[in-house]
DNA sequence: TGAAAATATGACGAAACGTCACAGTTTGAC
DNA sequence: GTCAAACTGTGACGTTTCGTCATATTTTCA
């Protein structure tokens, strides 16, 4: 049926529409300057049709993350290709998720409100099902990467230590690094070095500390950095 | 002037009364059904007296941020009177952060969220002042250690890193670890070493990665941090 | 004791949310 | 081409919550 999915389009178009919109909203004016009374009039669609698409204001705020982790899953994808040996590759995994908070700082706002109680109280289980989904698409991709690691031998795991636990240690660092330092403003009277530096650096101790080889000490991680850097810049325009 | 001082004990015994209430509500009715008429009704107060405490609403959530955070604090002194080598110590840190989100787990949420612009942009300038001056609390905690390590020689810095940098990747580690597993329930199929584990093995590796002596395979930081966390837990009834 | 100062109150207007009965549009059978 | 049925969009409306401020109440102190 022709109809049916001409019909799909229209509907996924206009909840493009809705998004984008909000975007703008938010960027131009913050956050709580958001009703869906704005984006009804902004997108000259009625309240009730922005609600066809979405539960409430936080389900919205929800859908312009998703949006934007899509970004960030391509970016993903890209760094698995990267052509280096298995410590490399995450390293690139690290990157890409330094641009995508850089690319999308706002989204980026939204995804740390997405941890907590305020938002997830009120957006519909759906959505929140598929922020549950690219979780486990960040997994896998730094999952994929240990693996590979250990298959080549550049990694073993002590006993009674998890390839998840791994993961889960890197993907800590990285999002801590990135929300404190997303909020570097904020903390005054801090000396620390450029966010890159400080990416490379401290995901470098912690890779060491696995004794993830090649260690630091034999490799020019700095190096990598900066061609994993323009790699994934240049693959989205 | 009796008066004056007696005046200003009753407006902070208020003040805590309205923090009390507040976090009641957050406990039993979740944090979306907290609302300034409810306060009132239930501290007996009118609604006008609640706003010469608190601007707004997330006032009023950063009021119970701080009011967790010198626990936090409390904490974090307490870690500093361990009696070890400043490795060790650094660790009690990390556990008195992990001691703090499991005491607090309502607050930690807030706290996560006052790192977003949905709750900055509306919060009193006074009150983020204050958040503001408990982060430097944390990092200077955190520094005085890496010093301590310094001075000692357990720890030596290679050249271009800072020792804001450690501190700040420390910290970072822990509060990615613990927003992440605070939310682990959210995370579905992923299979990981309990929270404690956790936190000791992901900091372990990264402490060994600055090559922090003694390292883990030359000491018993499990024990360590078993002893560290029933030291911490009945430092507070 | 009473006027002045300080403080508490809750009715009120504004803003935003989310709903739903109805109006308008599309579809497909005849 | 017509029409009834199905589907979709609308925006007025009721509700909730916010934050304010003129007024009422209490406290202070000469």
């Amino acid at each position: 049926m022709n109809t049916q999915s001409r019909r799909q389009r229209e509907f996924e178009q206009r909840e493009a529409l809705f998004l984008n919109t909000s975007r703008d909203i938010i960027r131009s004016e913050g956050i709580s300057s958001l009703t869906m009374d704005k984006i009804a009039e902004l997108t000259e669609y009625a309240k009730g049709t922005v609600y066809k698409h979405f539960s409430c204001k936080e389900d919205i705020l929800c859908g312009l993350c998703l949006d934007s982790l899509g970004h960030m899953h391509g970016l993903f994808q890209q760094a698995l290709t990267w052509d280096g040996c298995s410590r490399e590759k995450i390293l690139c995994i690290g990157v890409g998720y330094q641009l995508y908070t850089q690319r999308f700082p706002e989204e980026f706002d939204l995804l740390i409100a997405a941890r907590t109680n305020n938002i997830r109280e009120k957006a519909s289980t759906e959505r929140m099902e598929r922020m549950d989904q690219v979780d486990t698409l960040v997994m896998n991709a730094i999952r994929a990467v240990i693996q590979q690691g250990i298959d080549c031998g550049d990694l073993n795991l002590s006993e009674h230590v998890l390839i998840d636990d791994l993961c889960f240690g890197l993907w800590s660092l990285s999002f801590g690094l990135l929300v404190l330092d997303h909020a570097r403003d904020m903390i005054s009277g801090l000396q620390v070095s450029t966010t890159n530096d400080l990416v490379l650096s401290q995901m470098s101790c912690l890779l060491d500390g696995y004794n993830w080889r090649p260690l630091g000490s034999e490799h020019d991680y700095r190096a990598v950095y900066q061609s994993a850097l323009k790699y994934l810049e240049k693959s989205q325009l």
